[in-house]
DNA sequence: ATATATACGGAGGAGTACTCCGTTTAACAA
DNA sequence: TTGTTAAACGGAGTACTCCTCCGTATATAT
């Protein structure tokens, strides 16, 4: 039990200001297409120096996940009010629908969901292990009720959700992508002949 | 119509051989880790130039491109072999299953999916479509014999699969994919209660 | 007012993608 | 064989990016 740190000071006002310049600036960037965007030029837009943004946010991953970490929050908050609206197979049903509609307004969910599925490593772990502890929970409350089969990995659905989130181009993606969450779910049941 | 280019010479044996010796040198590479390595690495190890290496392939994706079609070649080229051999709902899951035996083999299909079904733009695009049109070519046959449903995309299967490939890490990974092969398949039956 | 922990800025090191163009060479014809 | 020429080569150079380092500035606390 290391004792802790206990801060010496008020965090510095012009830290936060600034900190929360470059989160704007860069989920502003990520949100239009700019997933590409040079650092500098977030940095600049910020009105900071280059300096700044790496001392707030110490590899581009970092910045990344301070963006996303937001939404993907909210997105796991979502999961225990749909279950208490929703029998649980719907419940399911619904929040993997919220995620097609996440990308659909363009909030800026599917790279996040690429990172956090893909192996990079340990970038977006906290984030992930929320969305996925939210995904266990929908899934274990339908199997518990006999409504799926109690052999479905929960982080696998999420995986093929990301694929199709993996792009949102072309006309009817989303109708499609619901129907695949349809697919999903009818696969996932316990009565299949 | 216009004519075909008449080649008024033989195409130079030197740059054939060097192109495939990049081609070489760049699918160990990518099938060992080395995704991210440089350009000019590929170019020394090859023996040649980095001048050479791009007026073969005048951009990275190109190169990646080139290296990934023929097994994505190979893979669309199954499909036929597998609808003869079983019956049509058998084919296409036999065929998805493919899909997770080249990734685990390591034969480095993984990557080439993300970008094949990325929008990234024209990358992938020729491989993609004979892909895609394989993928087609099973699913309407078995939708045409009645086991499937009628509004199946066969695209978003693929997309599905390719999240699953994100990442062949952690243990169980492999059983685990092929458990979403047959949710994919089971949720895509038309007699669902 | 003074002290000092905290934050700032931006030049610069290191590395990568891609271009340009003078040089070399394989293919072909005489 | 030798000359001609289209095709291919090589690698220095350009442009740009990520990220580090450290001297300077400033907010907070006394």
């Amino acid at each position: 039990m290391t004792d802790v740190k206990k801060p010496r000071r008020r965090p510095r006002s012009d830290g936060q200001r600034n900190r929360e310049h470059l989160l704007a600036v860069a989920k502003a960037a990520f949100t239009m297409g700019e997933v590409d965007i040079a650092l500098d030029d977030v940095a600049r837009r910020a009105g900071v120096g280059i300096g700044t943004l790496y001392r707030h946010f110490p590899s581009r991953d970092a910045l990344i996940e301070a963006v996303y970490r937001v939404e993907l929050d909210r997105l796991a908050e979502a999961a225990p009010v749909l279950a208490a609206q929703h029998p649980p197979v719907e419940a399911l049903r619904a929040w993997m629908r919220l995620f097609v509609d996440y990308i659909a307004a363009k909030q800026v969910i599917a790279p996040a969901l690429n990172g956090l599925v893909s192996g990079t490593g340990a970038l977006y772990a906290q984030s992930g292990d929320i969305l996925k502890a939210a995904a266990n929970d929908l899934v274990s409350t339908a199997v518990a009720a006999g409504d799926l089969r109690d052999d479905i990995e929960p982080l696998d659905l999420l995986r093929a959700l990301a694929g199709v989130s993996n792009f949102a181009a072309g006309p009817g993606w989303e109708s499609s992508a619901k129907r695949l969450v349809d697919i999903l779910i009818a696969g996932s049941r316990t009565s299949v002949s």
